[in-house]
DNA sequence: TTGAATGTAGTCTATAAAGACTACAATATT
DNA sequence: AATATTGTAGTCTTTATAGACTACATTCAA
């Protein structure tokens, strides 16, 4: 795969990861608190540094009380 | 995180690409030659099987020609 | 009925995430 | 000024995915 579509992949999921936290004025430990996600993973995840597995996307959705579709609602293109 | 919540979330998303894969009468190994994904780790996704990275979701729905999200577009709740 | 295609479950190695921490500089709070 | 919080980047071990194959029974088509 494209390195670059995939490094914009993970860095629009992180952004969009890092709207939603701070919409709800959480913290990194704080929302690791809600969930079973580490504070320094969560960091990691949001500026597009992990490719994390989708039970750890559904996790972060979880504690942000969100459904997970979310966290992948942004434009996308697909050209290689 | 409750593991009967992580078996549906998986099996839904399977359900999902396996509802897309089939729309565009693609079997395992037609997909697994639009994507970089094997047939065989196809087939594992699909029955929830394997918990899959994000970049590995990216590059199933490239091959299908959607939006990942739409990946995720399933009812789900978030009841503990 | 012979042969191709299909779904599925394995194998193996290399790589990376998960999970639990630590450290620290910068920012915010008291 | 002193303290607590925050974001970030590391460490280390365990575990599972990625990736590339193989095998095989079943289904489908020539």
């Amino acid at each position: 795969m494209d390195k670059n579509i995939a490094d914009k992949f993970l860095s629009e999921l992180g952004n969009k990861l890092a709207t939603f936290r701070k919409r709800k004025n959480l913290s990194y430990r704080q929302l690791a608190q809600l969930c079973s996600v580490d504070h320094s993973k969560i960091s990691k995840i949001e500026k597009g540094q992990i490719n994390a597995q989708m039970l750890t996307i559904l996790e972060l959705a979880k504690g942000l009380g969100i459904h997970p579709k979310k966290l992948l609602d942004f434009e996308f293109d697909f050209e290689d």
